[in-house]
DNA sequence: CGCGAGATTGATGGTAATCAACGAACGTGG
DNA sequence: CCACGTTCGTTGATTACCATCAATCTCGCG
């Protein structure tokens, strides 16, 4: 694969827009990207990815990009040609073997995403990504954000409004908010209203 | 593949739950299987296949499945044993091809799933889901219901009764619904309203 | 004919979107 | 370093949509 190069981008630049042809698989090496998708003026964010290929599927089957992508963060980002790419599955069966996993992965991360969607209220849906996204910080379970709330929200599939009244709600399952700063004070009572469920929140398989 | 089967199922028969591990990749020959997932007590319709593989990430990744599945008509499934299936990739690239060809379908499938989702409101679901299943009959176009209302209200993202008022809404742009046909008498005005987009409600790529 | 499941209709309450205003944070340029 | 302006975030008020509950109606089937 010779001709494919390394690219680092400024955080909010726009690499995809949906509907058009894909020219090239791209491969997230380091930093952040927002797959988003608009219609009739409204607008959504599909999900949000740090480490992994985005819009495989497009790129295999030759056919327009469902969804826009933008940079969240300053991001390295490896740029394959889509021929290549459809080319090497017949010269190389690993290559091939590990494609479908890829995109097996990401297929089985939308189910969990839409069953979120459907199956849960919206302090639910942030009471689990909560549960997914902390790290520890010595006895804190802390969330940093490294984005904006607004996307956030669109993730979540409601509003800036409605998120900072959702993290108000979850205050009482002690989880205290300050600026981009998400602080778990009580773990139990947050699981205790979450419900997280391996088969939505899992992140293996 | 000496070691598949081609089953025979009436209809209303659970032949997956969400959870188990996958033995048998499933692909449906002549029916309808509905696929859905539940959680706390609540209940949702993901998707209505009529002939294609269905849950194959489950069977490639070697995970426990993210979907029941059950039949909604009478219908013939062929069942290839997950392990072959796996095997087969390293033998036939060809083979290996289709598979992803069909995974990454799936896999943009519910990507319009997800933005039809999060982007419409319930009538405009319903309207769009009606420019999908329509048949010309004659000079009609009708949607001939295969399974119960609450089916659809369920893959639609609502419940039964707001199905029957989002019908009442749809008969001042024409949709006139007597049981299980609904008929389409002016397309023009339920175009207006639902405002399909190719990149949402295609049916090819 | 009567039963039961599904579908419809009406009434109500809750959740979330929208509109509007305010406050806070940040970047820019002076 | 400060003043300013823009964007983001929060808060409050209102509205619209949708879920739920309850009752009736329809239809298929025994």
């Amino acid at each position: 694969m010779q001709v494919s190069s390394l690219q680092r981008y400024p955080p909010n630049t726009l690499l995809i827009s949906e509907g058009e042809r894909p020219d090239f698989l791209h491969v997230l090496i380091e930093g952040c990207v927002e797959l988003f998708a608009s219609h009739n003026g409204r607008h959504t964010t599909i999900d949000i990815v740090k480490a992994s290929t985005f819009i495989f599927a497009a790129v295999i089957l030759d056919q327009p990009y469902l969804k826009s992508a933008r940079t969240l963060l300053e991001s390295r980002i490896l740029l394959l040609p889509a021929k290549d790419v459809r080319a090497i599955f017949y010269e190389d069966p690993d290559f091939a073997f590990a494609a479908i996993a890829e995109i097996s992965k990401c297929y089985r991360d939308l189910v969990k995403l839409l069953k979120d969607q459907k199956l849960r209220s919206t302090s639910e849906r942030l009471a689990n990504w909560l549960l997914r996204n902390y790290s520890k910080h010595g006895d804190d379970l802390v969330v940093a954000l490294e984005f904006e709330k607004k996307t956030l929200s669109s993730l979540l599939g409601t509003t800036p409004e409605n998120l900072s009244r959702a993290l108000g709600q979850l205050a009482a399952a002690g989880v205290v908010t300050s600026g981009r700063t998400i602080r778990i004070t009580d773990k139990e009572a947050l699981v205790a209203f979450a419900s997280p469920s391996r088969l939505i929140d899992g992140t293996i398989g």
